[in-house]
Parts: C-alpha cells; sequence; structure tokens
DNA sequence: GCCGTTTTCGGCCCGACTGTTTTCAGTCG
C-alpha cells in the first residue's frame, strides 16, 4: 500500500470525474463539487498528499467525505476504482475534444455517441464529410466553427507570456480610450492580477454607447476575426491568436464590471457570499437585495460596503485576502517605483547581447543606482560560462567602471554560478570571496528525484558566497516543466542559512512562483527581484517583477533591491550569518 | 457532492450571445 502521486494528479483526477460526469448529464453541483474539490487540492497549504495518504483530510472545506475516501484511495494505491469505471473505454484522445473552442460536454457528448467520434483528428473528419450537420442541434455553421477552431488550436498556444499580453493590452486600452464616447477603461481578468501567463485578456469601458463602443472594438485594425458581437459584449482574436473580450457597461455599472471581470473566480465567489449575509446581492451590474444599496462610484466602495480595505488585483485569489482584509492586516505591497537596482544581468562576456557599458547606461536611463552583473560561470559553456580567468578580468573592468563612473551608478561584480550536479559549485571558495555577490543556480542534470534535487540546491546555499539562489525549480512557463525540489525545504534552508531567494521575473521564468513567497516572506526570507537580463530592454522585466512579489504579498522590506546602495552595500559587507 | 448566523435538507450565480430552432439549448465567462 504505497505509491507516489502529485498533488497534480490528485487535482486532475477529480477534474477529470467532473468531465465523465458532465458527460453522463450528471447533476451541475455534484460536477461543481468535484471541480472545486481539484481546485482545493492544487491551492492548499500543506502536504496534501501526505494528509491523503494518512486519511487526515477530515476539516478541509470543499472536501467532504466522498472525496476525502476516494484521495485516499488514490493517494494509497496510484488509481481510483470509481475514476477507472467512469472512464471505461474512453482513449486518452479523446479529452481533447474539450479544449475545442464552442464544444462542450452535451456536444461532445452527441458526436462521441452518435458517430463514435473520439479524438481531434476523428472530429475533423466528420466536420470534413459534413456528417455533424446532420445531427440534430447541429449545423453547417457550427461544423464551420469547430473547423476553424481545431486550425486555431494547432497555430496559436492557448495561454500567452505576461509580456506579449501587457503589450497587447496597452495598445488595446489605448485605443478604448481614444474613443470620444469611452469615459473610463481599464483591463481586468488575470492580466490585472498578475498571473504568470494569461489565457485571454479582458476590456471593460464605462460608456452611454456600448453598441457603439462593441462595434468599434470589432472593427478595429488590430481584430483578426471577430468570435462574438453583442451589444453590451464583443470577443475578438488578435492575429497572434490572443482572445479579447470587451463589455461595455454605463458608468455606474463601471466598478462591478470591473471588480467581476478582474476576478479571481473564487474571489468573486466569497465576497458574493459575504454580500449575501449582510442582505446584498452582488453581480457585474451592482448591488441588490433588501439591505439599504451602499453608493459606488470606484471599485474601492464595493469592499468598503462590505467590511473590508481594498484588495489590491494581484491578491485576488482567495487565499486569504478576504480575511486579512477584514482583519485591516492586508500587507502594504511593494511596488515597481521603490526598486532602486537588481541583480543578475548578463553580458557579451557570456550570453548576453549587449555590453557592460551598455547595460549599465541602461540601468542609469532606467533611474537605478547600482546594477549586478552576474555572467555564466565555465561549466554553462553553451552560454559562453566564463572561465576563472575571464571573470577575474571582468571583476577589474567592473572596479575600472565604479572608479571612474561610481557616482552614477555602482556595478557589483558577481556570477550566476552553476550548482554542479553534487550540489558543489563551479568555482572555488577563494574566487567567490572575490565577488561582491554570488548567485547560485541549476542549468543541468533536470531530471534528479525530488529529493536528489533539494539536497543538491541545500548543498549550494549552505555555502557562505553564496548570496542568493537562482531561478528556483528552472520551469520555462508554457515550454518546460519545473524540475522536481521540495519548495518547504528549500525556504526553510534559505531562511536558517540566510540565503536570499530569487524571484526571476523574466516573464519566461517568474521563478520562484507566487504561490510560495508569503510563506517564505513568513519564514523571514527575503527575495531579490531579478531580470536575468541578457539585454538592456529586459530590465523593463523589473515591472513584472515586482507585481508578481504583489501576488506573493511581499512588502518593500522583504525585497532586497528596495534597499538604497548604502543600505545593500552595508548588507553585502556583513557575513552572511549575520544578514 | 458540499455545506450550515435562513439549514442536517435544500440550495448551490446567472446574463450575454450564437446557432438551430420556431421558443430554446448549449457554451462561455
Amino acid at each position: 500500500m504505497s505509491s507516489n502521486v502529485s498533488r497534480e494528479t490528485l487535482a486532475s483526477v477529480l477534474d477529470e470525474i467532473a468531465l465523465l460526469l458532465e458527460i453522463e448529464g450528471e447533476n451541475p453541483f455534484k460536477i461543481r463539487a468535484y471541480r472545486q474539490g481539484a481546485e482545493t487540492v492544487r491551492s492548499y497549504d500543506g502536504d496534501i498528499v501526505a494528509m491523503a495518504r494518512e486519511g487526515e483530510l477530515e476539516g478541509i472545506k470543499g472536501i467532504g467525505k466522498a472525496l476525502q475516501d476516494k484521495l485516499h484511495e488514490l493517494a494509497t494505491t496510484g488509481t481510483l476504482g470509481f475514476h477507472q469505471n467512469l472512464r471505461g473505454n474512453y482513449p486518452e484522445t479523446f479529452f481533447e475534444l474539450f479544449e475545442i473552442d464552442g464544444l462542450g460536454p452535451k456536444k461532445v457528448a452527441a458526436v462521441h455517441k452518435k458517430l463514435g467520434i473520439d479524438s481531434i483528428d476523428g472530429l475533423r473528419k466528420a466536420c470534413e464529410a459534413s456528417e455533424l450537420a446532420a445531427l440534430s442541434g447541429f449545423g453547417k455553421k457550427t461544423e464551420q466553427k469547430i473547423l476553424e477552431a481545431i486550425a486555431r488550436r494547432e497555430q496559436f498556444a492557448d495561454r500567452f507570456h505576461l509580456d506579449a499580453a501587457a503589450h497587447a493590452a496597452s495598445v488595446i486600452l489605448a485605443r478604448l480610450k481614444e474613443h470620444p464616447d469611452v469615459l473610463r477603461a481599464q483591463y481586468a481578468g488575470s492580466l490585472r492580477r498578475s498571473k504568470e501567463t494569461v489565457g485571454d485578456l479582458d476590456f471593460i469601458v464605462a460608456t452611454s454607447k456600448p453598441a457603439e463602443l462593441t462595434r468599434y472594438f470589432a472593427e478595429m485594425d488590430l481584430t483578426d476575426h471577430v468570435i462574438v458581437h453583442g451589444d453590451t459584449k464583443c470577443s475578438i482574436h488578435l492575429e497572434n491568436g490572443l482572445q479579447c473580450d470587451l463589455r461595455a457597461v454605463s458608468n455606474d455599472e463601471y466598478p462591478f464590471a470591473l471588480q467581476y471581470f478582474t476576478g479571481s473566480k473564487e474571489h468573486n465567489v466569497a465576497l458574493r457570499s459575504r454580500a449575501l449575509k449582510q442582505g446584498l446581492s452582488l453581480n457585474e451590474y451592482g448591488f441588490s437585495g433588501s439591505s439599504e444599496i451602499p453608493e459606488v462610484h470606484e471599485e474601492r466602495d464595493i469592499y468598503s460596503a462590505l467590511g473590508l480595505d481594498y484588495v489590491d488585483p494581484a491578491l485576488r485569489e482567495n487565499r486569504g485576502e478576504i480575511e486579512a482584509a477584514e482583519a485591516g492586516t492586508l500587507p502594504e505591497l511593494v511596488s515597481w517605483e521603490q526598486l532602486c537596482g537588481t541583480f543578475h544581468n548578463h553580458t557579451t562576456a557570456s550570453d548576453g547581447r549587449d555590453t557592460l557599458h551598455e547595460m549599465a547606461e541602461a540601468a542609469i536611463d532606467l533611474g537605478l543606482t547600482y546594477l549586478g552583473i552576474a555572467d555564466h560561470s565555465k561549466s554553462s559553456f553553451q552560454a559562453r560560462g566564463l572561465d576563472e580567468e575571464r571573470l577575474l578580468t571582468q571583476i577589474e573592468e567592473i572596479s575600472a567602471w565604479n572608479s571612474e563612473h561610481g557616482e552614477s551608478l555602482r556595478i557589483f561584480a558577481g556570477s550566476e554560478v552553476d550548482i554542479l550536479k553534487d550540489g558543489s559549485l563551479d568555482f572555488d571558495d577563494s574566487l567567490l570571496a572575490q565577488l561582491d555577490y554570488c548567485v547560485a543556480s541549476v542549468h543541468n542534470a533536470f531530471t534528479l528525484d525530488e529529493k536528489t534535487m533539494t539536497q543538491r540546491i541545500i548543498r549550494a546555499m549552505e555555502n557562505e558566497h553564496v548570496t542568493m539562489l537562482g531561478h528556483l525549480t528552472g520551469r520555462l512557463l508554457l515550454k518546460r516543466d519545473e524540475y522536481a525540489v521540495n519548495h518547504d525545504k528549500i525556504i526553510d534552508c534559505a531562511a536558517e542559512t540566510r540565503t536570499i531567494v530569487e524571484l526571476n521575473c523574466n516573464p519566461r521564468r517568474l521563478d520562484m512562483d507566487w504561490r510560495w513567497w508569503k510563506k517564505a516572506r513568513d519564514k523571514g526570507v527575503r527575495c531579490s527581484i531579478n531580470p536575468d537580463a541578457h539585454r538592456t530592454e529586459q530590465f523593463q522585466y523589473l515591472r513584472f517583477g515586482a507585481d508578481v512579489a504583489r501576488k506573493g504579498w511581499l512588502r518593500k522590506q522583504d525585497v532586497i533591491n528596495t534597499m538604497n546602495l548604502e543600505e545593500v552595500e552595508a548588507f553585502l559587507a556583513l557575513p552572511k550569518s549575520s544578514r
């Protein structure tokens, strides 16, 4: 009776059960219970896999008796009889069908039952042979839309990196604000909440002419094609496949629509149930109900009407922010303007595009007062990592810069030193001691098991010369999964050894993940927001870094690069154990 | 299937839009 299932396995089995129950036409509330169970498993703050294995799940909201038993069976045996029975003979490809826009459980069930379709490939062939239009509830247009959705799915990713989404959003938002009938406009959704990747963009405009605005949106030159177009909402795809939704509402409704479409869904559910207890019903258009209706002009008025402090959009994930808003204990979050410098940046010495001088000038232009250079070490030969000799030369070069231009920008000499497979470092301690600081990162042997990988990283953190840990999990968003590492143990070790943990704010990484920062912060772990810039423009990533740090509940005092130059120099001069 | 300051039974969000209908079911957010 032992197995090694992951948290994600537990959650995705519950999700798959929900999908299969939908196909069977089960009670929608039962289906929702499984979905919420999956979400609870994903976001639970504790080792829920061990708890499931030990049968200690009682008392977790959203996991009742039935789900407790199922999770226990899954965690101990690795499979779940109920799930296996439900799955029956559906092949793995069957579940792809739900990824097609416009296809829901009812339509999937129909094509499966009537035409025996169990893959996207089969669906395409049936559409091309006009077999679908013969089914009741289907027609020519449905076939056409399905074919388009299949083609789009093959051509484009279904999620986008934060920088691409933020760029598109700023362009479209500017376009909306240009319109003379727009009173207020903002983007909402997961971008406003600074999620690590974005599935679509949501825009809210306040206007007295909603139909005019949805027409304007549909006819923008940025619009590749229109998905839906009504009097108050319009959805389009951009050329790059990114879906954008517009909601046009009255000025009075605007704060409610902005709040509602910013989400998260979980945050909104909690907010609405709180409203109900006060005799108020809350939806995307306003308050209603038996109690006196509060006056609302801004989003923050909605929160204060419910007896809550204003909750920053980044925190709206129903992970304790509503309780903190009620108690008046929400953190004062770090902001981008508070960042005085940055560590972990590359130059042409290793795999950067711009020279030390170009990077320095760009940092000055951005208003930074210090800049950490951390080029790769020799084992990262694919990145032209520096050997001992070249690193010593770079230290001299930096020293020369500081003598000449130190008034405008202090450069710190560092290294992004490889953590080798056994946890030792790519340079000797004697060389590391000559640096101002050092970032230690894993760049190879990604497939070690969790225990070995965790031990490897811990050994590196125990080195007194390792100032900070680079991109903890090595994930590349939308491209490469994180390697196996025990976050809890790393966080404990970072607290103990006074090792700073990097928030790598390259939008392809955003690593360590925002979900872990509050726990790390509460244990006294400090964060360094690092752009991992390989070219001057990438200093702009610091903005995403501050957004994601906010999402992780971080305050100014938790982030070392909010220190001014004098403070950070004094900090780095201290022995590691006293920092 | 879950939950409890309306409750251990009876709720659980619902409005906008589309396509296929001929008054509405399905999907999405």
